[in-house]
DNA sequence: CCAGTTTGGTCAGTAACATTGACGCATCAG
DNA sequence: CTGATGCGTCAATGTTACTGACCAAACTGG
């Protein structure tokens, strides 16, 4: 693999300190342009295998979303499930509402706050966040496996670099144990 | 940070070989789980940057991409960029029209096959283009430079692992020399 | 208990991005 | 000349998202 320069230049001889220094803003240009072509790529395929199955069902990406993160976090409000997703109120509900009437998720009232409607995933819909997760696991694990761990340990450095300070909270009230609430 | 766990798991003295591999499973797929909201958080909140500056302008993501690989490869073929974004004509008739339209991009018949339009950026087009780069750039030098050397090399190989064999190829033909034509 | 806030749902309108199928035109290759 | 290719365009459709406004139920502090 030629394309695989990271951060050398000082060793190829200059004429002077400017003509290196363009040089290593031109590495380091072609880095990110690679990093944003890795990014569109990537993303599009590890989404595409879930994808089709969610057009089979008439649904949409924004439905596995919500199946996936109500799978994460049973009984989640939909406050903080907004929060997560970073999405609208009536932008939540169009796909929200389907998957409720389709018995993919149940909502029950709070026992602290009863205006609250937390969600779970019924049978139904945990089979079928099942079911996608299990095609993405493919070309995740397939990509992990072919990788190795020290780069996954990397990639995750990355990624979680590349999120502002809200996702970055999010994803770690997501990972963190699921007794208390998301930050809010 | 607590949830560092790669794949170590051996070490916990469990009571069966099944029940090890139960627990093996359990932790590949909390890691699957991870990279999935890795990826959704991490590639959101990449692009938002460009799309604050795209709302503007009245454009798009996929204004950008169109923008993004024509800056790449200067004078492709509509057919190429086709095939890499992996959209139908008509969507990219919708972009890429607008764009000539507005003087962000030229098309010129090609030498020879004059049936061509091979797209070029205008000084207009790079110049937004390096706009939307410039934003971009931020957001990935922060996570490249937070995450180091190692884990950049790490992050490449996964994205790359992600892709399909025809997104692989795709990419491989951007960063290869410009010279020749894309893989078809 | 009442006022004010919070939680959630819902109305209507708009827009970006993508799809499918069909057709036309210019051009190239045999 | 014929067929295939490259490109553009017609029309209809669907998903995802936005905005602003409004309402009901329930919690909270005084």
């Amino acid at each position: 693999m030629p394309a695989k320069s990271s951060a050398q230049i000082a060793d190829v001889p200059e004429r002077s300190s400017l003509a290196a220094g363009r040089n290593l803003l031109f590495l380091r240009e072609e880095e990110l342009r690679l990093a944003q072509d890795l990014l569109f790529f990537g993303y599009r395929d590890f989404t595409a295998g879930a994808d089709e199955i969610l057009v089979e069902l008439g649904m949409g990406r924004a439905h596995h979303r919500v199946l996936h993160f109500v799978g994460r976090r049973p009984g989640i409000t939909v406050g903080d499930l907004l929060g997560i997703l970073a999405i609208t109120k009536q932008s939540l509900g169009r796909v929200l509402q389907p998957l409720v009437e389709d018995g993919y998720v149940t909502q029950t009232p709070g026992r602290n706050d009863r205006r609250q409607r937390l969600l779970t995933l019924t049978e139904k819909g945990a089979a079928l966040e099942r079911r996608l997760f299990d095609r993405q696991r493919e070309t995740v694990m397939r990509a992990y496996r072919e990788a190795g761990p020290v780069a996954v340990e990397g990639f995750r450095r990355v990624m979680r670099g590349l999120m502002g300070d809200q996702a970055r909270d999010a994803c770690d009230a997501i990972e963190a144990p699921p007794a208390q609430g998301l930050a809010r």
